[in-house]
DNA sequence: CTGAAAGCGCTTACAG
DNA sequence: CTGAAAGCGCTTACAG
């Protein structure tokens, strides 16, 4: 019923716990005959060192907090994927939290991780995060921190992000290479520094090419499917209507997708459309969207990997580096 | 940089460590007076209270941890999404871990989970688990289980799953009645419960309606979308072709739909298709599939809820109920 | 109403 | 090569 421990194991020995925990720990100290003692009655009561007690005499967990907006999507769900492989070869543990994009339920994430004194945390924040003061928090408290695909510019910590105003720039490029002028861009929140960066993208390749930045082509909004449906909307309600349409990520091009073939307007020919992350199921729809790869399994893993690097640093040495992924235009039939 | 603990408190209050950790925990013997004083200086301290210490002392932490074979796989980052939910709600953290489908992983994933001695576990298991010796470990070593989608019926201890039986043979019903006579179906492996119970709807299905069984139209595989496009390749090379196909899960129905629209073969005039899950990307292929529901989200809700209840509970009385929630076909122009 | 003491399961500097 | 002691940050039975 009860774990076996250390102490269970040192009577069982006639030995000291020290020689026992010693021994365990293949100490230099002890000799060959005790460890082989001690590791046989391990095996033979399977003795399971308790990580809490061991946490706390280290002052450091072997667990990595891990926060997203939201588990189920994608993109999260695989990045998280990417974290946990990288986590488990260095012998670590995942505790996953979602924000909701709550920046209320972010704070308490943060808090509940902390007081779990996880060794480190890899966050996305929130799309209404606006304020750092919490990530601040943690980095005081001593928590390495790396921040992923959501980051916040201002926080002084290693980021791990792909080159979002390339991979806008080269997106919406490649809309007017074919002939499309009047390019709208449903933007997400300005808040988000991703966001700004596609939308910044977006803007350089309509300036680079002689076009109008029209305030009326650009809708703010959020990051799911309903908000491609409503911005797709707006736009149709406008009365010189776009020939394309630039979406901030594939779950807003796939409700855009959605609406306008519920509205019965063909893609490409009436109103073409890109969108930004390639998830699996831009390839399953007809016409299949063009969009920008992000890789969502390497961010993870990359992201993991500089967290463990920080890890083994003091805490005066954390890296600040910002590691950028490159994107790849994905061209398919919706553009 | 250091974290607040109650005996800095203590020392800055001239109190006792025990009347700090009374007063915090609202203990009915201390006064208002020295309450209200000691949480204000934890509020201006930041204290936040130590939840590795707290578990070595309670012997119990506040971590529920998860298994999953793959965590980027809609249906379990949705589960994993509903646990997260409620578990929160309840003031627990989830640490999460994938299988990969390997045995070998599994096992130190539990192992791994009672090292850090999580309250209870979540656990679907991997596809190539037949022994449940590390289960039982588990429950032995009292920490509470609860199985869901992917349960071993020989271990006792409370399951979430879906009617499979059901739903399969709703499915089949559905396929027969809808004049198609030959039905093949691509079965996942015999080692799994929930494949078990699809195979058996569906043999009953056609049992009930007087069709034959053949050996030749059921082929064991695995769960992702390349299995479905090996399994369609396997059925187009028998002389006698199946008019339909019912898979074990949408991703292999994903990959069957595939394989044949490469093929050049019409879903469902050539051959008609049905899944398991209902996955969002079934509803974005054309023609759309028609599948059965099983709902992801509540799965993981409801686990985790009787999770709980099972953490109320002394080791002696931990419910052994199995809860089947109901599936829904789906009906969609691929059958 | 408050405090001293012991203990949760481990580790490690110190002594021998 | 091994052990006794102290301590990580908490909680709680016992005493006063």
């Amino acid at each position: 019923m009860r774990h076996t421990t250390i102490n269970d194991l040192a009577v069982l020995l006639k030995l000291s716990a020290s020689t026992v925990s010693r021994a365990l720990r293949d100490h230099p100290d002890i000799s060959r005959k005790t460890k082989d003692k001690v590791l046989a009655m391990a095996a033979e009561k399977n003795y399971q060192p308790n990580l809490i007690a061991q946490s706390l005499q280290n002052r450091r967990s072997n667990n990595i907090g891990v926060i997203v907006p939201e588990i189920r999507n994608t993109f999260f769900s695989t990045v998280i994927s990417g974290i946990e492989e990288v986590a488990y070869e260095a012998g670590f543990t995942i505790m996953v939290c979602q924000s909701g994009d709550s920046y209320q339920r972010e704070i308490l994430n943060t808090r509940a991780l902390a007081a779990n004194r996880v060794a480190g945390m890899l966050v996305s924040i929130s799309q209404e995060t606006t304020d750092y003061a919490h990530l601040l928090t943690i980095m005081e408290q001593g928590i390495a921190l790396v921040l992923f695909d959501r980051v916040a510019e201002q926080v002084p910590v290693s980021k791990v992000i792909v080159d979002d105003f390339n991979g806008a720039y080269t997106a919406v490029c490649h809309l007017i290479e074919k002939g499309y002028r009047r390019i709208a861009h449903l933007a997400g929140s300005p808040q988000l520094y991703v966001s700004r960066k596609r939308r910044e993208g977006y803007e350089a390749a309509l300036r680079d090419n002689h076009l109008p930045i029209r305030a009326e082509y650009i809708i703010a909004g959020g990051y799911h499917e309903e908000d491609g449906r409503s911005g797709a909307q707006k736009l149709l309600a406008l009365s010189r209507l776009p020939d394309a349409i630039f979406a901030i990520n594939d779950p807003v091009a796939l409700g855009v997708f959605l609406y306008l073939q519920e509205q019965g307007i063909a893609i490409p020919d009436a109103i073409a459309l890109v969108g930004f992350s390639n998830n699996p199921n831009t390839e399953l729809v007809r016409p299949r969207l063009t969009t920008v790869n992000q890789p969502a399994f390497e961010i993870g893993r990359t992201a993991a990997r500089q967290l463990l690097k920080n890890l083994a640093c003091g805490p005066e040495q954390q890296s600040t580096e910002t590691i950028t992924l490159e994107t790849e235009l994905i061209l398919r039939e919706s553009s």
